[in-house]
DNA sequence: CCCACGATGACCGTCACG
DNA sequence: CGTGACGGTCATCGTGGG
């Protein structure tokens, strides 16, 4: 079977190549002087270096992209699977180039084909994790609008098995995972061979992909000359021709490849890509004010109806959640994993009294939606009557700034004491304590709890703030550094089952969730308070205390549901899911916000953006979202 | 009006130590 | 387990210049 599919894939592929024919003399001159050269990397590099502009800016890589796209939308079964199989290609394919394993094992447990990690290594570096990011992700873009366009106008001569194959065994990934890496893995000595040859090792690897584990080794010697050709003639678009994008090299084989090989209708990803600023145009801002599409408390500011990609639309409903506030990009790439959905910002502060600006990523209906009641309170002072007796005048905050994972320290409350103490007039002190006193405030979210004296909030108070029940983080065992932690990294209840609340009549009789990375359950408290029934829920979450608050909250509700608690993301992979869903029946609603460590302004220590250790953890939630997506129809 | 510039303020945090 | 020390990025806003 996976012959065949590479042998008309091999057909199509010369189909391609004749769209393209333009020669680049240059080049070939360049290739033919230097037949030693093994390594085509060095002038690729080289070449985009200068990139995009000018004689010199060939696109080394256009036909690997072309390559990318036809191998993966036919060969592989598993778009973004990410398995042990993987592994033997990725280090064989590296063993003999100075590779940084590290980028590349963290791209490959974002999900990405070692296949396409591969190629943007070597024509982008290794240094801008991001940069490689955006660029596989743009090959997916790619790879599912061809995909769809595939499914809608099947092409007879090349490309109608593409479709079907995908959608055949999109369920299960486990046979196609094994399958590739071995027979490759088997080919070894023959990479080998051709990696002595003088080839690159990625044309090589290429090459065996295409021709399959039982090709000869002069076939495919034929067959990395041909691209070689290939590549050389995209590469003579005369200048005028490239879009001109501030010195950057890529866009223009994707506008390219969207015209000649498509020749249909422009992704919209493209489109906005295409240059810099367009890029910059595009740029998701956040919206001022951030009430998403919609408060309870303004009926001015409700959207009612939004359009949604079709790639988005569930079943599964899915909803993620992380901070608004992110290094530059962390949500167009967040969004653009999650079916180009647009982000809707909410700020926490139209919910309740403390503020909390989010970002929520989600496919569900926004029409419709209600409140919890009672609403909580929204100023400082109607959430905590007792605070206003000692509230200064001079001091103006009506809510409280973002609850965080840390308090503030004994000796800051003492200072500003000391300080207020000192005060001749302590309701009119001189500019310079007032701005001290008041930056601290602001910045620790300290209230006004006697005279002269300030203090941070309470466990208990930021239970209440956040919506979840008071003490439901307390006792059993946590300690109240942990409260203060769990508390911090928590949704906040009220905006959330805002935005849940749709579910409620569409789900009579109840829903099966799968709540990746829980913390202390905010998810299930909102549904469990908008009177959702929770038939089934899957919780993942890594931290014993916080587990153990989930199940001690799911006792204290008489929860007539199944809790399945489990402690690492790792562990769901397409087996796990395919039998859980056969036992319990398709989740209805895919809920999760995933670890902000990385990305939260407030760390000064790695706030290394979305390719961090923690907040990297994002691509396991589209891994599994992805995955059940796939798998839901077999179990609806 | 537009743009550049600086000031201001907010931010689901990490680490070593006792 | 509690404590206390540790900046930088990014958006917004006002200002002054063209």
């Amino acid at each position: 079977m996976l012959e065949f599919l590479i042998k008309i894939e091999f057909g199509s592929r010369v189909d391609y190549n004749f769209k393209l024919i333009v020669f680049d003399a240059n080049l070939v001159a360049y290739v033919l002087k230097q037949p030693e050269d093994s390594s085509f990397a060095k002038l690729g590099d080289k070449m985009s270096d200068d990139s995009g502009l000018g004689s010199g800016g060939y696109d080394w890589n256009t036909e690997d992209e072309l390559e990318i796209e036809s191998f993966h939308s036919s060969c592989t079964t598993v778009p973004y699977g990410q398995t042990s199989g993987s592994r033997s290609l990725e280090e064989n394919s590296f063993a003999a180039g100075p590779s940084n394993t590290k980028v590349f094992d963290s791209l490959i447990n974002m999900g990405f084909h070692p296949e396409m990690v591969a190629k943007v290594i070597q024509e982008y570096g290794e240094e801008n994790e991001h940069k490689l990011v955006e660029e596989l992700l743009t090959y997916q873009e790619l790879e599912r609008s061809s995909q769809q366009q595939q499914q809608v106008e099947p092409d007879p001569t090349s490309s109608e098995y593409a479709a079907s194959s995908w959608d055949d065994s999109s369920d299960n990934d486990d046979s196609s995972d094994e399958e590739i890496p071995k027979s490759l893995s088997k080919n070894d000595n023959t990479l080998l061979s051709l990696v002595k040859m003088g080839f690159n090792e990625e044309e090589a690897l290429m090459a065996l992909e295409r021709l399959g584990p039982n090709s000869s080794l002069e076939e495919l010697v034929d067959f990395i000359s041909v691209a070689q050709l290939v590549k050389s003639e995209d590469a003579l678009l005369p200048p005028e021709d490239k879009p001109q994008c501030n010195g950057h090299a890529k866009p223009r084989k994707r506008t390219l490849y969207e015209s000649e090989v498509l020749g249909r209708k422009k992704p919209k990803v493209f489109e906005k890509r295409t240059c810099e600023e367009d890029d910059e145009a595009q740029a998701i801002h956040l919206p001022n004010p951030m009430v998403g599409f919609g408060i309870p408390t303004d009926p001015n500011s409700i959207i009612t109806h939004r359009r949604l990609p079709h790639d988005a639309n569930g079943p599964p409903y899915f909803y993620y959640e992380n901070v608004a506030l992110t290094p530059k990009g962390v949500w167009q790439t967040i969004s653009r994993f999650l079916y180009d959905v647009e982000p809707e910002y909410v700020d926490s502060k139209y919910f309740c009294a403390a503020a909390r600006k989010r970002g929520y990523i989600h496919n569900l209906p926004i029409a419709n939606r209600y409140p919890l009641l009672p609403l909580p309170a929204r100023t400082i002072q109607d959430a905590f009557p007792l605070l206003k007796k000692w509230w200064p005048s001079w001091d103006p905050r009506t809510k409280l700034n973002c609850l965080q994972t840390v308090h503030a320290s004994a000796k800051l409350t003492q200072r500003i004491r000391a300080a207020v103490e000192q005060l001749q007039d302590f309701d009119d002190p001189p500019e310079n304590v007032k701005k001290y006193v008041l930056e601290q405030c602001r910045k620790w979210n300290l209230v006004w709890v006697g005279k002269n004296k300030v203090a941070p909030l309470e466990p208990d108070e930021v239970e209440i703030l956040l919506g979840f029940p008071k003490y439901h983080t307390r006792g059993g065992g946590i300690s109240r550094t942990d409260r203060f932690k769990s508390l911090g990294n928590s949704f906040q209840v009220d905006t959330v089952a805002y935005h849940l609340s749709v579910l409620k009549e569409m789900f009579p009789d109840g829903i099966n969730v799968l709540s990746l990375f829980s913390g202390i359950g905010g998810a299930e408290v909102a549904l469990h308070k908008l009177g959702v029934l929770l038939k089934n829920v899957v919780s993942v979450e890594k931290s014993q205390v916080n587990r153990d608050i989930v199940r001690s909250w799911w006792e204290q509700t008489n929860q007539k549901g199944n809790l399945i608690d489990m402690d690492d993301v790792q562990q769901l992979d397409a087996d796990r899911l395919e039998q859980l869903m056969s036992t319990f029946g398709a989740f209805d609603l895919i809920v999760g916000g995933s670890p902000c460590n990385n990305l939260a302004g407030s760390n000064r220590v790695n706030r290394i953006g979305l390719e961090g250790s923690e907040s990297a953890l994002f691509y396991d939630y589209f891994r599994i979202l992805d995955l059940v997506k796939g798998m839901t129809p077999r179990f609806q």
